[in-house]
DNA sequence: TTCATTTAAATGTCGCAACATATATTGTCT
DNA sequence: AGACAATATATGTTGCGACATTTAAATGAA
């Protein structure tokens, strides 16, 4: 559908407060149906963010520092969402011997099997190929990578 | 700059993958810096969005249901939100005379005044020009349309 | 060594969002 | 009319996110 139907606003000004406001609304509708499914698993979106991070990192850490650094929803609370995950036993913490001020976080087995449960239903939050082709989505990719620029401080 | 330096991600599992990631982590930024912009307003997003729906229907109201309707972040806590602009005098309400469950809602002269100084910044929050050109916006608002249709419950 | 500065993480506080439930009014069926 | 469902909004509760502050440890300069 259209988003002039999907939010029952028939004018924008211009082509590009349209895109504006589609980059808003579509991400916000994906973000949701993802945080639902989410929720089934127990798990809230950041919480699965710091999750993947960690993935990313095993069988290594990451600090509390690398993963406020690497979340896409950057938050100063990320050492109360690691403490969530460790009272799950989805993750583990030890401090660093070599720095005492900062802390190692490693995912567990237990953190590693919820992953991939998800995993295979996550593909279905994804503009597949059923929406775009692979040209199409490079191009996309680009447009955003662009548009972007104006937003880094 | 590329989404991979930026969250300091080397692979994506597809271009597909990659799409999803690049449209979370850049709609956020948007947000965040729209957000910052708004609270020097004292604005919420909310808050501004609802004050931008009762402008699209000025001199005419529009029912606590029709802004959940329109909202792009749903919310079921319209009605609080809509308190809080009544208390700035942004907005006024008044009992719908022919169904008393309903409650009219209208954006004021001084609500019109605040958003229109807010317009004048908002344009640097498009992806504009110096972006896309015209030709690519029209696609990637259509790309954003197909991506969609898998999210509309 | 000592003291200020910087860095990493944790914590206190506040407001908002999500969800469930309540209240008031209207519509519908018999 | 009376009972019950549906609708519109309001409210109670809970938990998370944003921001400021605190604690602890490391670094660096005198």
């Amino acid at each position: 559908m259209e988003l002039e139907e999907e939010i029952k606003q028939q004018n924008f000004k211009s082509v590009y407060q349209k895109v504006g406001i589609n980059l808003v609304y579509t991400v916000s509708m994906m973000q949701n149906k993802h945080m639902k499914l989410l929720k089934k698993f127990g798990l809230t979106t950041s919480q699965f963010n710091i999750l993947r991070i960690l993935r990313g990192q095993y069988p290594g850490t990451a600090s509390v520092n690398d993963l406020v650094d690497r979340m896409l929803d950057k938050s100063s609370n990320a050492s109360r969402i690691v403490e969530k995950l460790k009272f799950k036993k989805l993750v583990e913490r030890k401090v660093d011997k070599n720095d005492r001020r900062s802390v190692r976080v490693r995912v567990t087995e237990s953190g590693l099997a919820l992953l991939s449960k998800i995993d295979l239903l996550d593909e279905d939050f994804l503009f597949g190929q059923d929406c775009l082709t692979e040209a199409e989505a490079s191009v996309l990719n680009d447009m955003l990578d662009r548009g972007r620029s104006k937003f880094t401080q």
